[in-house]
DNA sequence: CCCGTTATCGGTCGCACAAT
DNA sequence: ATTGTGCGACCGATAACGGG
């Protein structure tokens, strides 16, 4: 029951074999066989060199290890943000040498030709007219350049290529001396990984939305990330995949609906699920920043009552989290010091789970006897309201409204199967009219 | 350290594509 | 408005010049 919330998003782990364990040691594999000295290759170079039969270990083989590789990264960023740059802006600025620590073998540029023109033209020039006007030099000989014959503009363009080649032959050099990464070439190679907020690794746990129709679902399932690249139609892949979704019959694309819509409901609850377990405020807050779309029902049946006890949570590692963050020091920020909860949290034997588990059983006594008594604060009317809005919370209330409605049928045990029906009968009546407060139980 | 010039590299962002 | 892909547009930094 109270298994670990955050893994509520890795439900196939038991399936396919991926547990914790085995992702760690998928992970420490790849470290492994990466080569010693080369920290900067670029992750698309670094990733292609990758021998994924070396990774492999039983009981997963090459594929299946490169398959989930693949499956994992998709969840990561893969560039910074701006506060992540400043944090690293303020541990470079700890450097006194900051902007002075330019290795002395790097190589340098060349300058393009007209620059290599405008200034062989302006040493010259400043030569005999001392004083004169560097901007409008610049500017007056840059126009000079474009009425030089092609043939003189060619000379120096070649000047330029071949100044160019031998710089790359020196910057090559230098990187592989110094372990760094070599500049890539041709642009027609360039490729640019996906860059996508999945979810910022805050919070891992937090659910993903699913497509929002069948053909979205068909789309997601086809991409390269999920079948291991074999497709992979370049710019074109939606109009080759939607050629293929109007070649599929009426009945396949139904199962893509019926599955889009489960992973819908799925989400749902989830989600709730997971916004439960916040206060309002950061509730708000996260529904902000993630521009969460939730219909404003939803909404509704989530917002707080004044004095009405909050619902606690009924995972144990949250206690704990609570636990950790009290005494953890505030510099360490939320989501690294979430991430090592997490970590301790997945190695704790049960019995130190055990002492989170009957913390959370307390806490939920204690709600059971909280909520009635609120709940009788309130008129009838909001009391129906209540009910409309937050209907799981019946469950807690539901003996309370028992005693309340009907006193005298506690005593009666052996009732007839007539008055039953017609204890029911008025009790469907009376909840008709306070608000179907009991449709959403039967 | 600014002006003003240009080619290059690295990296991000916007866009098109079709269906719902 | 979303689903994944990849192209091109765009930005900033970089080199040298030398006087204010």
């Amino acid at each position: 029951m109270n298994e670990v919330v955050t893994e509520a998003g890795e439900s196939g782990a038991e399936a396919t074999g991926w547990s914790q364990e085995n992702l760690q040691k998928l992970l420490a594999s790849m470290k492994g066989i990466l080569p010693k000295d080369d920290k900067t290759k670029p992750y698309k170079k670094g990733l292609k060199a990758v021998d994924w039969d070396k990774v492999a270990f039983p009981p997963f083989s090459a594929g299946e290890c490169q398959e989930r590789w693949k499956r994992l990264v998709r969840k990561m960023r893969r560039f910074r943000t701006l506060p992540e740059l400043l944090d690293e802006a303020q541990e470079l600025l700890l450097n006194p040498f900051f902007d002075k620590n330019i290795h002395p073998d790097l190589p340098k540029p060349p300058n393009p030709p007209k620059m290599t023109y405008i200034r062989k033209c302006m040493s010259r020039y400043a030569r005999k007219n001392p004083g004169v006007n560097v901007v409008l030099m610049t500017k007056t000989f840059s126009k000079d350049y474009e009425k030089l014959s092609d043939k003189k503009k060619a000379k120096y363009a070649k000047k330029y290529r071949l100044a160019f080649e031998e710089y790359s032959r020196k910057m090559n050099k230098f990187c592989k001396e110094n372990n760094l990464r070599v500049p890539i070439k041709k642009k027609k190679h360039k490729k640019r990984v996906t860059l996508k907020y999945e979810g910022d690794d805050k919070d891992k746990d937090f659910p993903r939305e699913p497509p929002w129709h069948g053909f979205g679902l068909f789309i997601s399932e086809h991409s390269s990330g999920v079948t291991g690249g074999e497709p992979s139609h370049g710019a074109s892949f939606i109009r080759v995949m939607s050629q293929h979704w109007k070649e599929l019959s009426e009945n396949e694309k139904q199962k893509y609906n019926k599955r889009c819509a489960q992973m819908k409901r799925e989400y749902k609850a989830k989600l709730i699920k997971y916004l439960d377990r916040l206060d309002e405020e950061e509730k708000q807050q996260l529904i902000e920043e993630k521009e969460i779309r939730i219909p404003k029902k939803i909404l509704d049946q989530h917002k707080m009552h004044p004095g009405e006890p909050m619902m606690p949570s009924r995972s144990g590692f949250i206690y704990f989290h609570l636990d950790i963050l009290k005494h953890a020091e505030k510099s360490m920020p939320r989501k690294e010091r979430f991430e090592k909860a997490r970590e301790e949290w997945h190695k704790f034997s049960e019995a130190k789970k055990n002492h989170y588990a009957k913390i959370v059983e307390e806490n939920m006594r204690k709600f059971a006897e909280e909520l009635p008594a609120w709940f009788q604060t309130l008129s009838e009317e909001e009391q129906g309201d209540y009910l409309r809005k937050k209907p799981d919370r019946i469950v807690f209330l539901q003996k309370y409204i028992d005693e309340k409605r009907e006193p005298l049928d506690l005593h009666s045990d052996e009732k007839t199967s007539t008055t039953k029906v017609a204890t029911r009968a008025s009790a469907r009546l009376r909840a008709k009219k306070d608000g179907n407060m009991f449709k959403v139980h039967h």
